[in-house]
DNA sequence: GTCTATAAAGAGATAGAC
DNA sequence: GTCTATCTCTTTATAGAC
């Protein structure tokens, strides 16, 4: 199984830098505010050289985008369940400091795909209820165990993990000296028995 | 001290309804993705006849829609300290499920107004400020009066209620079925020696 | 105070040459 | 695979009539 040769190996490559610019563009400025030229300048092509691999246009571009930052970030939780699921939040929280890019793109294009208008706005619903469905059934896991409090319900409880997240990624791009990693250690243990 | 009379009060009124009207257009889709055109049209105007009574351009608009909304938004915290300053906290987030247009506008704005070159970005991060700062001071009154728990720290609990605070507003614009000011309340709650 | 007309810039998309 | 050229639409802003 090797990978694709000669001239499609190039037209992927050619994909792959295409889509690595185009986060960094719209990083910056999200989906409505970003022009496909804006990007094309950064990757040294015209706006038409560009479209040319992607079939959709503007937003298909931003869908290749997205689908190939997911991937990456699947990772870290592939496997885990329950207590181990909660700390591993808390690693991605440390590892969102070190990569303004994504957590920019990611806030930015939540807040606009808020309107049911845009484009991007089933993606997000559909990411936001895939983390916040997952959150839960950690919670649950851990209830199981008997590391959960007793009033805790483990829906409510995901929603606001979910929601403190999100919003110390606000503050910490608005430039606050936020400690995301240590706010939600801190914010999970409220949950449980035994804090992490 | 009578109000303006005669075409000065036309003007007035005019501007108000203008005021009105971009609201409710920038409270879906932001600022970058609204055109003083579908204003205008809101208004019953065309895009010239709306800028006429804003000399700043489209930004003009934006600041002022943004002055006064800030100025409403004011009162309910008007005078108070400590633990019943806490108290409006949640009012505020209990009024705001009635007021999805408000939420909307400041989540989106905040959002792509995160980019340093974005034409408010100094008017957010200066609200996240002042109000980071009234929180920390009501928590710092609430530690003089014997109320907050021993190792608290006020500045950093004050950012993870503006964080919980906002990332809950997020999620419940994409949808989701959260009680915003119950979930701020149990928060507030856990840097607290008695629950509000 | 509001309009029409228009300028000047920029968007996304397509056709077709090479 | 990438380009130039071009279309069509939309944006903000200005000039000037009424």
């Amino acid at each position: 199984m090797a990978g694709p040769r000669g001239e499609y190996r190039k037209s992927a490559d050619r994909r792959a830098q295409i889509i690595e610019a185009a986060f960094d563009v719209f990083s910056r400025g999200g989906y409505t505010a970003t022009s496909v030229n804006e990007i094309a300048r950064a990757v040294g092509m015209t706006q038409t050289g560009l479209l040319h691999h992607f079939a959709g246009g503007k937003l298909a571009l931003l869908e290749a985008v997205l689908d190939s930052r997911d991937k990456k970030a699947e990772n870290t939780l592939e496997g885990r369940t329950g207590r181990d699921f909660l700390a591993g939040l808390i690693e991605i929280s440390r590892a969102q400091a070190g990569q303004r890019g994504v957590v920019q793109l990611y806030t930015i294009l939540s807040a606009e795909a808020t309107d049911p208008e845009h484009p991007a706005h089933d993606h997000f619903r559909e990411r936001f209820e895939r983390i916040a469905d997952a959150v839960t059934a950690a919670l649950e896991e851990t209830r199981d165990a008997g590391g959960l409090r007793a009033d805790v319900d483990p829906r409510t409880a995901a929603l606001s993990i979910l929601a403190m997240t999100e919003g110390l990624e606000l503050l910490w791009l608005n430039g606050f000296d936020v400690d995301m990693a240590e706010d939600v250690r801190r914010f999970i243990g409220t949950y449980l028995i035994d804090p992490l």
